[in-house]
DNA sequence: TATGAATGAGATTTCATTCAT
DNA sequence: GATGAATGAAATCTCATTCAT
C-alpha cells in the first residue's frame, strides 16, 4: 500500500462531499465541519489537503475543467468548419454541465461570482476555453463563413450566455425536469443570425426558341 | 420636522450605502456595521427598518425593478410588431443595468443566486419582467412574425443569458471601458436567426410570345 | 446613567480579570474566555474593548506606566543631587512593583519579552522612564558627583536589572515572603562603587613655634 | 553506520534547528513541523527523542549549562580570594552568554519566564551555577573581604540582574552592535561597593610641649 | 529507528441581532 | 424613532501529538 495512493485516496472524498455540500447549501454557508463528517475525515484533514475553505472550493473545477478542455482541444482539430467547430464547442459545454450537474451548479451559483476565483489556476482553464470560442468565432468571420460584421465578443456572450442561462434556471428550480439537449435548437437560431447571407438568389434563365415554342429552364 | 418625512429620509440614505457595500464586498463580506456608517445612522435603526441583513438586500431591488416594470407595462402597449417590442424589452433591459451600474452589480453578483431572493417581492416583479418578453415572443411566434418552430424559452434565455452575460463581464473587469448600447447588434443577430423566413423568393414569369419573339418578365 | 460612563465601567472589571488571569497562566495559556467570566462580561465585549487579546496585553501597563511616570515627573524637580534623583527613581520602581504584585508580574514574565509590545503606546512610557534614569545617572557624571569614567549604560543596567531580577525572584517563588523595602540597600552598594572618590585626605600641618607655643592649622 | 552513531547525529541536529527556530520565533510561535523540517527530520522524530515540544525546550540548555559549570567548578578552586572568583563566574557568565548568542537568547526570553522549567534538571544546573555564586559572596563577608552588612542575595541579584538586563537589552535590539566584554567595567563599581573600607584613616596627633620644642607623632 | 498521514481539541475572532433607555 | 452597548453562537483554522507501517 504505497503511501502515495492513500494519500490520493482521501482527495475525490472530500471533492465530493463539497460538490455536495457546496451546491446545497451555497459557500458562504456550508461548513468544513458538515464537508469532513461527510467525507469521512476530520476537519484538519481537509485543511491538511486544501488549505483553507476557499482553497477547497477552487480546487474542484480544475480537475473538471482541464479534463472537458484537453477533450476539446483534441477534438477540435479535426472539426472542419467553423460552424461546425462551434457547435463542437457549445456541446462540449452543454454535455459538460449536464453530466455533471453538481459541478454546473456550483460553477454557476457559487464559483463565478468569488472575485479570488479570478486568480486561480481553475479560472485560467476555463479562461482558454472562452477564448478557444472567440478564436472559432474569429475564424468564421475571417473565412467569410459569418457575417463579417459579427462582434465576435457578443457573439460569444450570446452562446455563453445562452448556455449559463439555460442551466441556471434548471439548477434554480431544482432540476425538475429532465435537460434536453438544446445545441441543436440554440445552433438553429445563432447561426442563422451569424451566418453569412448567400449572394442575393441570381436566377438564371435560359431560353431557347424553338419551333415548338419557348422551352424555360430555370434554376434558382 | 414630520417624523414620516424624517423617516422617508433615511430610507434612501440606508439603500444607497448599501448598494454601495454590498457591491463592493459582496453580500457576505458587507457588514451592517459599514453599512449603517455610510449611512450615519446607528446598526439598530437599519434593523428598525429593513429587519434584517437580508431583508437590507431584497429591498433593494424592489423599487428599481418595479420602476422599471411600470415604464415597460406602460410603454409597451404602444410599440407594434414582436420585434419591436422585443427590442424595447432589450433596450430596457440594457438601459436599466447600464444607468445603474451598482444595482446591476448587485443583482448580477449577489442577488439572483440566493435562494431565498424567491420567495420575494422583487422577485416576483423580476419574474413578471421575463414573463413579458416570454409573451412577446409567443405573440411573434403566432402572428408568424417569428419562426413557428422556435423554442420560446430558449430565444428567452438567449436575450437574457447574453444581457447578463454582458454585464456580468463588464462588472468583473471593472467596468473599465464604457459599455455601448449592444441592443441593435444583439437585435440584429437575434432577429436574423429567430424571424420567420421569408416564402422561398418564387419567381414568377409572365411570358407572351409575341410575333417580334418572347417577352419575358421576372418578378422575385 | 450616562453611557460613557456605562462604557467606562466594564474596562476596569476586564483589565483586572485579565491582570489576574494573565498573572497565574501566563499570555499564552490565558484564554479570553476565562478573562470574560471573571470579567462578568462577553467574550464579544472584551473584543470591543481592545480589538484582540494582545490589545488586551498591552492596554494593562499604560495606565500604570503613564501614572507612575507622571508621579516621578513631578517629583523630579524637586530633588537636588543626582544621588538623591537616582534614589528617587529606585525607590518609585520599586514601590510601583511592590505595591502592584500582579502588574509587576505580569511585566517581568509575560511583557518584556513580547516583540510586540515595543510597538506600544505602553513601551513608549517604559523607554521614557529608563531614560529619565538614563539622564540622571549622565548629570551625576558632569556635575562630578559619580565617577566620570563611569558607563552610564551600564550603570542604568545595573539599577533596572537588579530591580527586576529581585523582584523575578519574588514572583518565581510565588512571594512566599513580605519584600522589604531595598531601596536603601541597593543604594548604599551602588553609589559606593558609582560615588566619585573624595580627594585622598591628605592632612597638611603648618606648625609655627612662637614663643605663646604652638599654633597648628590644620586644612584637609 | 551502527545505530546509536546515526542516533547521536540527530540530536544535534534537532536541538539546532530548535534554537534557531525557537530564538526566531520564540517558544509559542514556534511550531515543531518548521523545527523538524530544518533538522531534516520528520516531526514524528523529534517526538520519539524528546516526547514533546516543552521536552525539547527543556533538553537544549541541559548540555550547555552543564559544560559551563563544570568548567567554573574546575577552575574556581585555583582562583583565591573572593573577589577573583566572583570576577571568575562573572566572567564565566558573560562570555557564555556572548559566545552562545542563540542560547543567551532563549534562556532570557522564553526560559526563565516558563514555570515548568523549574522542575527540570537544566534548571537545577542553572541553580547550582547561581548558588556558587552565592557562595563566594558569603565567604567575601566572611573573610571580610567585602562589607559585613552585604546582603549576599542582593549582590547576587546585582551581579546577575545586570549581566541579564544587558544581555537582554542586546538581544531587544538584534544585537546590531558587537558587545564587548563588560566584565571589568560592572566588576569596578561593584567591587567598589562591596569592599570592605579600610579602617578611617584616622590621624592622631599627640603633641608634647617640651624644653626641647614640640614633638609630633602621627599615625595614620 | 523513522515517518507519513491523520486528527482531537480548542482558541480567537466576527457579526448579526437585541434591548434598555 | 433612534441608538449605544452588549452578546450569543459559530466557524475557521492551527498544532501538538499519535500510530500503523
Amino acid at each position: 500500500m504505497e503511501p502515495k495512493l492513500k494519500r490520493r485516496a482521501k482527495v475525490p472524498q472530500i471533492i465530493d462531499a463539497a460538490l455536495k455540500v457546496f451546491g446545497e447549501k451555497g459557500y458562504y454557508d456550508a461548513t468544513i465541519s458538515e464537508i469532513a463528517r461527510k467525507a469521512k475525515v476530520s476537519e484538519a484533514t481537509v485543511y491538511e489537503y486544501f488549505g483553507s475553505k476557499e482553497g477547497l472550493l477552487f480546487a474542484i473545477p480544475e480537475e473538471i475543467t482541464r479534463n472537458a478542455l484537453g477533450l476539446l482541444e483534441t477534438l477540435l482539430p479535426y472539426v472542419r468548419g467553423a460552424e461546425n467547430r462551434l457547435r463542437a464547442l457549445v456541446h462540449g459545454y452543454v454535455s459538460l454541465y449536464r453530466d455533471n450537474p453538481r459541478y454546473s451548479s456550483l460553477v454557476l451559483l457559487n464559483l463565478k461570482h468569488n472575485r479570488n476565483f479570478m486568480d486561480t489556476e481553475g479560472y485560467r482553464l476555463v479562461q482558454r476555453a472562452a477564448r478557444l470560442m472567440l478564436e472559432v468565432i474569429r475564424e468564421g468571420i475571417e473565412s467569410g463563413e459569418f457575417r463579417p460584421d459579427l462582434d465576435p465578443y457578443l457573439a460569444r456572450s450570446m452562446v455563453l450566455g445562452t448556455i449559463e442561462h439555460v442551466f441556471f434556471r434548471w439548477h434554480l428550480t431544482d432540476r425538475r425536469e429532465e435537460l434536453q439537449d438544446f445545441t441543436d435548437s440554440l445552433m438553429e437560431v445563432l447561426m442563422r443570425g451569424m451566418r453569412r447571407e448567400p449572394e442575393p438568389a441570381a436566377v438564371q434563365l435560359n431560353i431557347a426558341l424553338t419551333p415548338d415554342g419557348p422551352r424555360l429552364q430555370g434554376q434558382p
